[in-house]
DNA sequence: ATCCCAATAT
DNA sequence: CATATTGGGA
């Protein structure tokens, strides 16, 4: 012990200690806004940022202006996110390392991905959609929010949630992060918070994250020799031999300039010979020729705009 | 409480 | 088929 514990609290703190007095009534957090320019010094929601014979010039298309209700609501969002989140010495170290994504990438995950869940058919009750702040916070790409008028009270009680549709993004974004913790800390709340999108719930990456492991195992497990591996190594999936101070590496960048092969440190379990297998990157399964490995042969199916890089 | 996994449901 | 939900054991 000794040294000395880093001062960056300032989550922990926020969450921590007492977070309602913060909070001021609007769902407006002063502490945020501390040192910030003044809404006079800033351009104005409404007003484009590119004018519009530009944006025409370069076949740009002009956003839909944001309203103040829109900032207001990412902002509760925002808060109400903070409040649940459970400082964990693990998830908290993650995140403090944990590089920020491409802003402008899109996660195509909004109303597109919630496909209307229940009854009936045909068209899209606003019954169950994630937050429409999901575009100030996340990606907003496209989004046909086409709701500007009526405030929808989205996020109120909706008991059924849409189906979520793992988008190549999102899957994307899923593998990063499952690559960047460590199989350690892979597991779903913390793959959930780090993904950071709203609307993703616990047992969305939960349902995934087991059906990802199913489709590592067959690629790494089905080696000729030594099949019967006990599967309690199998499930448990050990991190092998390493002392779990550091199979972190944070040096891991997360920015690949291609979109496939995912290198996923120490993932595979090296069969008991230790050979013959590339452990320590996730096949891509790029032989598209008969391919049939369960996993991501389906994501071709839909707006031909899936699978990729599994 | 959370995880993990298999089975089952939608 | 892809996801969600559930049940039971860590």
């Amino acid at each position: 012990m000794g040294e000395e514990a880093a001062g960056d609290d300032e989550f922990d703190r926020l969450s921590a200690s007492d977070g309602r007095e913060i909070v001021e009534d609007r769902g407006r957090v002063m502490y945020w806004e501390v040192g910030l320019p003044s809404g006079d010094d800033l351009t104005p929601l409404s007003q484009m940022l590119v004018p519009p014979h530009l944006a025409s010039a370069f076949s740009v298309k002009p956003e839909p202006p944001r309203t103040d209700m829109d900032v207001q609501r990412a902002s509760q969002y925002t808060i109400s996110n903070l409040r649940r989140t459970a400082p964990s010495p693990a998830s908290t170290a993650a995140l403090r390392n944990f590089s920020p994504f491409s802003p402008d990438e899109s996660l195509g995950f909004e109303a597109n991905d919630l496909v209307e869940n229940g009854d009936s058919c045909g068209h899209i009750s606003r019954s169950g959609q994630i937050s429409p702040s999901a575009a100030l916070e996340e990606a907003e790409s496209s989004a046909p929010v086409a709701e500007d008028s009526g405030d929808e009270p989205s996020s109120s009680r909706n008991p059924k949630r849409a189906r979520l549709v793992w988008t190549p993004q999102l899957h994307k974004r899923f593998i990063d992060v499952v690559a960047h913790l460590g199989i350690k800390n892979a597991v779903p709340k913390t793959i959930m918070q780090l993904m950071n999108v709203d609307g993703l719930t616990r047992e969305n990456v939960a349902s995934h994250l087991q059906k990802y492991r199913l489709y590592l195992r067959r690629m790494n497990g089905i080696q000729d020799d030594s099949p019967s591996l006990p599967d309690h190594l199998l499930t448990t999936m050990q991190p092998a031999k390493k002392s779990l101070h550091e199979q972190h590496a944070p040096y891991t960048p997360l920015q690949y300039p291609m979109p496939t092969m995912i290198p996923v440190p120490t993932f595979g379990m090296a069969p008991p010979h230790g050979h013959g297998v590339r452990i320590g990157m996730v096949p891509t399964m790029e032989h598209q020729g008969d391919g049939r490995y369960a996993f991501e042969q389906h994501y071709n199916g839909a707006l031909g705009e899936r699978m990729k890089d599994w």
